[in-house]
DNA sequence: GTGGTCTAGACCACC
DNA sequence: GTGGTCTAGACCACG
């Protein structure tokens, strides 16, 4: 895993961390049933400590994207091949995203522009399954 | 201005107020020179503290799109139509974008669904006036 | 409130102090708006450390049982009278509930025992209003 | 015995093998007398360590639903037609059934509602023998 | 060796 | 004042 996370940042690392792994899952990096690293052996490699680590596993678990075993670490749950996501989750990102594509509009973006952006990151994104 | 602030949501407050605000310019409600609102005015309108309206209006000066007159009071500096936006702020959004779109791919939504609720949730924000 | 837990327990103390609160709702002591103490108080009157409240009143949140404020602390989000449940917290219950009824039938008791101790504890619980 | 336990679930595995057993017995599935896998046949089954069984029979054995002979194996000690339970596990039973109770009360489950799930969950238990 | 729990203390963000 | 984040280290539960 190629993962970094920035101490300095405004962001806090758990948080980071979370926004990494989903990034990896969404490129394929990461797939369902991809095991992670421990936790005590991701913080000593981010030089950052391990409940740092837990709790941004732990939003992963709450989002059901990460399953966590006593015995063999976190796996991933899964990914954009795993199923149609819950309907609430639809709803609520929608809310995110209505206020993110606020901000590019505000700024001038106009609505094409905007589209090609999230066109060209979307195709970052690796293929699906059915896709191909 | 009909803007709405939920005292009791898990968002802080000042980051509501600019969201609400970087929406109204975005459909329309605000524009280049409107005026806002003084922060005094606006925060016993809301029951909160006049600081946390000032730094709402703080962070919206720091994103170029409000002005702040100690005189005039505070006033819309852009809006849609203000030109194109600066290159740092593109950057700098479409990482925030990245992730975003990268939580509702890993969720399961297809890149054709995701296209559509950004273009449906677009096109709430109102024709541009070169547009019309 | 009168609220205790017991640091011996081999239920961790997060969860009893969870337990307790969920508790307290249900036999109307905590009602929909009431305002929990803080984090660090509820921690020095129990003698614990303020994490480990912490973690209490974040499940509680996850449940949306609670709605955490930096301003105003943790407050109620809703009782029995606040609407019905979540679907699929009833069909997560009825496992859980399932297992529970399962050990008092293979230790003896009978299924009206099991639902006459079910009634009383019900009973317990403070009327709702639709009742009155 | 068809027992399935889920290794990647939150709920440890030897409490997985506790309840399906309890639920077995309470079922009728397993009734007083019934013979166990060995704990090494099982752990085989299940590709879990010998160890993990272990702890579960034991757990059961606590709980005076299970009789190890080193010799005759693991074998139900009693069912739902045993006899009447020990006064100490019916309150302490209560108990935890009181938190579960109150977990439905607080989100929203009216008392009847509750009761009746109880009612057909019990009722997939099937009759007991002085009932037919 | 894995994650989970609890403690302790520091510093920051919010209001 | 409130909660949130991060660090640090100890001990326990699980397999």
């Amino acid at each position: 895993m190629i993962i970094e996370v920035d101490p300095n940042s405004e962001v806090p690392i758990y948080q980071q961390l979370r926004d990494r792994v989903v990034e990896a899952i969404a490129t394929g990096v990461l797939r369902e049933g991809s095991p992670l690293p421990s936790t005590r052996a991701l913080a000593t490699d981010f030089g950052i400590n391990f409940h740092t680590v837990n709790k941004g596993y732990d939003l992963l678990r709450q989002q059901r994207l990460l399953r966590i075993n006593r015995k063999s670490g976190a796996v991933v749950l899964r990914d954009g091949n795993s199923g149609p996501p819950a309907p609430e989750f639809v709803e609520e990102w929608t809310g995110r995203a209505t206020t993110l594509l606020a901000e590019a509009t505000a700024h001038g973006l106009s609505r094409e522009e905007v589209l090609d952006i999230c066109r060209k990151v979307l195709e970052t994104f690796g293929e699906r399954q059915e896709d191909s």
